[in-house]
DNA sequence: TCCAGCATCAGACTTTCGTCTGATTCGCAG
DNA sequence: CTGCGAATCAGACGAAAGTCTGATGCTGGA
């Protein structure tokens, strides 16, 4: 067996636990070896400026530096880096957002570890994996998901269950602005009061708690 | 070594990955072993009885029936079984629920894993073992947060982005009832409005989306 | 037995929410 | 250059939301 030749993988999970689970699986496969791991996105950058892997499987849940980020921080160094995001299922944002940054793979925690090895060797040949329900998710993305970065602004604080007085205060506008904004943002949702509002941004991501 | 000996530990989480993880870090530990694993609450009972496990290690979040259930049903047929609960840290309402069930510890994923042998020891010997935010948690709860049965029924309604004349025609009340049940939520809660509620309401675990 | 708590309802009142109409400014793409 | 969309504000309106007072029936524990 030539060492050489075996797929190099960085491994970054904030869990320890599923950090040892994912090693194992890939350190089982012969032609597999999990070179490096960590549970911060920061230091995900610097071990692959280390380690050069050919795949980095990337949770997208992180302290710190978000895997989003950590993927673009990569990227923007390392244009050929490939990624295989690798997270349990959050909603259609977080994936949407993963693959613009430049994910070509996306398993979910809970799927079969038989899929995962699946999903490095396609990435690794230079195809793309995408599950089933995360290719509904996106079919079923409309449009209007994207808000202004403003819009999104208000929508934070929604979630964080301020009033429309209190978001007026916040962002040093008048509270007519403010409802404007949360008229367009239910819409945009396709919902019809601020509580379905915060609900549907949770339930896809938008925002986490 | 005397196989005898050793400590019998079932596995049970959804993440096949986080499995394999678990029973790696067990079983490299001379005195333990891993008997058996699943990712269902119905299979974790049936596994119980068949191979005796001196500590169940036990997710909370399963699909089907949950881990708490789970935990309470081993228990009505097993008073003696020992339970260390293993979950990413969802508010303290799960926490409180999984010690009333019975379980003895309760460890975060995302510490290191030693901490996790740690606390199956402890619990094997007859104590406790609850992290110290954990503790923090539990301590900071009001008994205000029990909700009746019918409030946690509105409260699920709430979360859903139902309007009070959309809970009063599902429950088959009255608005006015509802509103009453409303704002005994939110004194409960302390919080000011239904938004808020469904913020703190998933936050602490008191809801699941 | 009696009180406390839960669940139910009603009316009235204040505040907040969400929509609508209409208007101004600014920057950017065609 | 022109127009479109974002962001800003205003006023006014109806519809919800939330509070308060007060009242009834039921259950279960002291």
């Amino acid at each position: 067996m030539e060492e050489t030749k075996k797929v190099k993988v960085l491994v970054v999970d904030d869990h320890p636990l599923m950090r040892v689970g994912i090693a194992a699986i890939i350190n089982a496969t012969p032609d597999m070896t999990a070179v490096a791991q960590t549970g911060s996105g920061e230091e995900a950058v610097k071990l692959f400026d280390q380690y050069r892997p050919d795949i980095t499987l990337m949770d997208l849940r992180l302290p710190g530096m978000s895997g989003v980020n950590a993927i673009r921080t990569i990227r923007s160094r390392h244009a050929q880096a490939r990624f295989v995001v690798l997270t349990t299922y959050e909603g259609d944002e977080d994936i949407h957002q993963a693959l613009a940054a430049g994910a070509q793979g996306y398993m979910i925690k809970g799927m079969p570890h038989e899929a995962l090895i699946d999903a490095l060797r396609r990435v690794h040949a230079g195809g793309r994996f995408l599950p089933q329900p995360i290719k509904l998710a996106l079919a079923s993305r409309t449009p209007d998901a994207d808000l202004s970065s403003r819009e999104r602004q208000v929508l934070a604080l929604l979630v964080g269950g301020k009033s429309n007085n209190e978001i007026a205060a916040e962002l040093g506008i008048t509270e007519a602005t403010v409802k404007c904004h949360v008229s367009v943002i239910l819409r945009r949702l396709n919902v019809s009061d601020r509580t379905q509002a915060v609900v549907v941004a949770l339930q896809r991501g938008l925002l986490h708690l």
